[in-house]
DNA sequence: CCTATTATTTCGGTGTACCTAAATAAATTA
DNA sequence: TAATTTATTTAGGTACACCGAAATAATAGG
C-alpha cells in the first residue's frame, strides 16, 4: 500500500493480469503469467510482491492474482495507449493489421498522455481498433459487446468477425489473404473437433464450397483466438473468444 | 571492440557526446558529458569504459572523449530520429515547437527503423525540423549550413533565424510570444555585453526601436543558444552558436 | 618546481528485473 | 490416504545503470 513509482515492467505485468479476464472471468495464475510475459515463474513471485506492495494487485500466496481498483486502472490506461496506437499506425502510417501489435507494444511505454489525448482527438476518439478490439476512454471506461463463444455456434451460422486477437501476425497475415478481416462477414460451414483441437470453417457468408473455406485450426492455449459476431446486423454485439475458458456472462470493465 | 548491443543509456551518451561538437569541434569531456546527462562523472567513467568495449567512442583515461565511426553513425541516427519525431508532432499532433523536445526525446528509443522510415515518407523526408536543425538522411548523411557566430554579427545586420535551440522551452515561449521563430526575419539592434554575459538586443527587421526590441539575455554554458542567418537570402545559411565555444569552419559530418 | 586545486577514475554499494536450483505447498491419482 | 506430480515460492546470483567517497592524475599558481 505505498506510493506509486510505476515502471514499464510493472506496466506489462498489470496489462497482461488484465487482458486474461477480458473475455473470461478467471483471473491469472503465477505460471499463466510466467509464460505470457515470457519470463520464469519465480520473477513473477518476485515482481507480484512489488505489485502487491503498491496495491495494483491482491493475492494470497499460492492463489491467483487479481488486480485492485488501481490496478485496473493502470492496466486499462494500458489497454488504451496499445489500442489507440494501433489504431494509429494503421490509419495514419499506413500500417497493416498484422503488423502494429509489436510497435505499439514498445511504445505504449513512452509516450506521455498528452501524446494520447492528441492521437486520440485526431482519430475521433475510436471506440475500436483495427483488431476490432474496445477501446477504453480516458476515464478508464470500457464496454465490451456481449458474446457467445465461436465454438458454440453451429455450422450454417453466420455473422461478422466482430474481433481477431493481434497477437499472431501469422494468423493475420492468413486470414487476410483469404479476405477475412474485423466486420467479414462470415458463415461456418462446418466444424471437426480432434485431439483436442477444435477445427471450424468459415468461408465468406453464402458458398457453402467447405473445400474453399478458410480452415481455422484452433490449438488450446491462446495460440489462435478468432471472434465471430453472431448475428449480422450491428457491428460490436454477441462475440466471445474462441480458445479455453468457459463460457461467461457480458460485461462492463471499468475501475 | 565487441559486438554491438545498444541500450538506451547509450544512446543518450553517443548522442550528447554528438551534439558537442555538432556547431564546434572541442570534443566533450567527462564532466562535461556527466553534466548534460545529469548523472555522475562516476557514472561516466564507467560507461565510457563500455562505449568504448564496443568501439563506439575513443578515449584515452584523462582526455577527452571523440566518437568512433560507428558511434557517429550510431549518433546521427538517433538525432535522425529524434529531429523527424520533432517535425512530425509539430507538422502532425499539433504540439508546438516548445513542447516536443521532452516527447522526441522519450519516443526516439522506443521506435522501429519501420516506424522512423513511414514518418519520414509522409513528411516528405524534410531536411530541417521546426527548431531549424539539419536532419541526418537514412544513410547518415548530414549537411551542415555554413555559419557565423551571432555574437560576432554587428548592430544593424539583418538576417533570418535559422536555428533556435530544442533545449529550453522557456526561451521558445518567449520568443514565440514576441513573434520570433525559424526564418523570421530579425535585425540586430544592439548588444552589451557585461559581466561574462552577453546581451543581444534583436527587433523584427526595419524596427529601430531598442525599447520594444526582444531582450535576450545569453549566459554562458548552454543556457541559451539562438541562431541567426547572416543574410537574408535562403534559409539555410551562415549560422552559427551564440553561447561558448570558438569560431569553427562550417562543416560536414556523416559516418 | 612544488603545491593546491580541479578533473577523472576506482571502489564499494544500491535498486530493478531478471535467472536457476532448491524447498515447500497444493493437487492428482493410485 | 499416501505418494507422486505439479505449482509456487524462497534462496542465491547476474547484468545494468546509477551513486557517494576515496584515490589518483593533470593543471594552475606561487
Amino acid at each position: 500500500m505505498k506510493p506509486t513509482p510505476t515502471s514499464s515492467s510493472i506496466e506489462d505485468y498489470v496489462k497482461v493480469i488484465y487482458s486474461f479476464t477480458e473475455w473470461q472471468d478467471k483471473p491469472i495464475t503465477s505460471t499463466q503469467l510466467a509464460a505470457r510475459l515470457g519470463v520464469a515463474n519465480s520473477s513473477v513471485s518476485e515482481m507480484v510482491r512489488k505489485l502487491k506492495d503498491q496495491d495494483l494487485v491482491e493475492h494470497e500466496p499460492y492463489s491467483p492474482i487479481r488486480l485492485t481498483r488501481s490496478g485496473l486502472r493502470l492496466a486499462l490506461s494500458m489497454v488504451r495507449r496499445h489500442r489507440l496506437l494501433e489504431t494509429y499506425l494503421v490509419r495514419e502510417l499506413g500500417y497493416t493489421w498484422d503488423e502494429v501489435h509489436e510497435e505499439a507494444e514498445l511504445l505504449e511505454h513512452a509516450v506521455s498522455e498528452t501524446f494520447i489525448q492528441r492521437m486520440a482527438d485526431k482519430l475521433g476518439n475510436p471506440t475500436r481498433d483495427p483488431h476490432g478490439d474496445p477501446i477504453p476512454d480516458a476515464d478508464g471506461h470500457i464496454t465490451m459487446p456481449p458474446s457467445h463463444r465461436l465454438d458454440e455456434l453451429d455450422a450454417g451460422h453466420r455473422g461478422r468477425v466482430s474481433r481477431i486477437s493481434d497477437h499472431n501476425p501469422e494468423l493475420l497475415r492468413y486470414l487476410d489473404e483469404h479476405g477475412i478481416g474485423v466486420d467479414t462477414e462470415l458463415e461456418i460451414v462446418g466444424r471437426r473437433p480432434f485431439g483436442g483441437t477444435l477445427e471450424v470453417l468459415a468461408a465468406p457468408a453464402g458458398s457453402k464450397d467447405m473445400d474453399r473455406a478458410v480452415r481455422l485450426d484452433l490449438g488450446d492455449e491462446a495460440a489462435v483466438s478468432l471472434w465471430v459476431v453472431t448475428d449480422g446486423s450491428h457491428p460490436g454485439c454477441t462475440v466471445q473468444e474462441l480458445t479455453g475458458g468457459s463460457l461467461m456472462s457480458p460485461h462492463t470493465a471499468s475501475p
